[in-house]
DNA sequence: CGGGATGGTTGCGAAACGAAACCTAAACCG
DNA sequence: CGGTTTAGGTTTCGTTTCGCAACCATCCCG
């Protein structure tokens, strides 16, 4: 049996994850969020074995959430892995998960998520996107627009 | 070779995704935000083996993300799975996840994620938690506290 | 021509995954 | 009392994926 397809499923979340949810992906594409371009900086930084990054960058590519990027001009062949616009705007998932990490693991490492300009503290919220107010997670829905009576989107009210 | 763990990593995404980030876990939390509690309604919704099942059942319990209650007085031996705090405030985790699959999936279903009473949009934003004003991802930064000298966490300048 | 750098692929053993069958204990049913 | 149903798993077994190390293919440089 191959592992079973999230792809299918009427649900945003788990289609995001059917392309997010392997192991290593979302490290790969915390190192891509850092900067990191190159296969064996990949590589090296995350300790991943050569051939699952190999996949793993595949899938990405074909998702459209990194690029291929061949460098001509640059002495011996370099492939540049560069995020696209897709790939960018997940920022906000790693950042909720770091956020998350962050509050809720005892042993793990204390970081600051702040500011870079005045070093005051950054959270996530949910906002109101016509009058920028915080929403409250009990006061926030996601209804299906396409199919009214199809299957029930579950989600969501922390 | 057991699979790589990330519970060591000194990053609080990769912790995070120590505990999330196996095949099927934010799915079956999905189910748990939405209201499921019961061994069988899990399996049933999301059509996940029961062995699985029961074993991520086990490693979120063990992760202190879900609670294993049993209801004695309910007839037959009931036993609720339910959501602890930790597990409450990773909401925004699925919440991030579903805001980008619904943006970035073309063949995925539209859904809407608004508010409640008065059906307007909602999204996520970085905020600056001294002034409630939203923050660019680009002034925006993870800083180590407790070993400055120590490695760098990578992050997401989107 | 002999390296070195870069970006992979191959082979193989060990875990993880998936499906179906089975198990356990308590209720309930007659 | 014996049989069935309900709920929550565990076992078994075959397939897929992961991890590691070794190897390969290009290109460039001297």
């Amino acid at each position: 049996m191959r592992r079973k397809s999230f792809a299918d499923m009427p649900c945003p979340i788990a289609r995001a994850l059917d392309a997010l949810g392997e192991w290593w992906t979302l490290l790969i594409l915390r190192e891509a969020h850092a900067g990191v371009r190159r296969f064996d900086d990949f590589q090296e930084k995350l300790g991943i074995a050569r051939n699952i990054l190999a996949s793993r960058l595949k899938g990405l590519v074909a998702a459209g959430i990194l690029e291929k990027r061949p460098l001509p001009q640059e002495g011996v062949r370099r492939i540049e892995y560069c995020l696209t616009q897709k790939g960018r705007e997940m920022g906000m998932i790693l950042m909720a998960l770091a956020d998350w990490g962050n509050r809720f693991d005892p042993e793990g490492p204390k970081v600051a998520i702040e500011t870079i300009d005045t070093g005051e503290p950054v959270r996530l919220q949910l906002v109101n996107m016509t009058n920028g107010k915080p929403v409250a997670p009990q006061n926030m829905q996601v209804r299906r627009l396409d199919d009214a009576t199809a299957s029930f989107i579950p989600i969501i009210s922390a």
